[in-house]
DNA sequence: TGGCTCTATGGCAATTATACCATCGATTGG
DNA sequence: CCAATCGATGGTATAATTGCCATAGAGCCA
């Protein structure tokens, strides 16, 4: 088993990524840097809010920010996240096969 | 964007991942089926904690378990957790470079 | 059957996460 | 300079997570 403190430092960076509006984020920002009065309408929640979550993702070192003016402008700093996607859709669809034969067999 | 159901199934997975019992656990899971007493010995913690640990990452679909006797194996259901981890050891090394770099120019 | 081992579950306390409000600092435009 | 906008932070209430204890159920063996 590997030490416990990669463990905690994986656990940081995934619980980063594990909160629906944080998705959405992520999910905005692979397309293009946006501004945080931009997310926080897609986000549709309030803007300190929308900004501790971005606090989150950056302290995990998953986005990066640059200041222009009076904006504010976060970026994917990782490529890897479609990978991820696709990994945790696949057991989604796995799921929803598995709810449905239990479905069809009653 | 997509709908808001999406990202709270995904959040749902990725928070079934984030926490790093259950990452030591996968982590052991990624060679071999297990039965929770041997789980329960790797992780430390208490029986009863490992099993809720296990019951999570059962409902979110990414472990599945086999009776035999009276032990009960668990085995990983999800084959691209690999890709996964290599993911965030990826953001994690480029923390620690930059913490690093902060430290060299001081 | 009785006792033992292996797991799961209910209960509870402590910690952590989340959301909003209020407010502050920074920047820009008038 | 003043007002307005953008974003971050402190405060606080609420919800979720986590861990352990106690205990229940299931299977096995003497």
């Amino acid at each position: 088993m590997k030490p416990r403190q990669l463990y905690e430092a994986r656990a940081k960076v995934a619980k980063a990524v594990a909160h629906p509006s944080r998705l959405i984020i992520l999910d905005a920002l692979a397309d293009k840097e946006m501004c945080v009065c931009d997310l926080t309408d897609l986000v549709g929640a309030d803007q300190s809010t929308v900004s501790k979550h971005l606090a989150v993702l950056k302290n995990a070192g998953i986005v990066a920010d640059r200041k222009e003016g009076v904006m504010i402008y976060y970026r994917l700093k990782v490529g890897c996240l479609k990978g991820f996607w696709h990994c945790i859709e696949g057991v989604l669809k796995q799921n929803l096969k598995e709810q449905q034969a239990i479905m069809g067999s009653s």
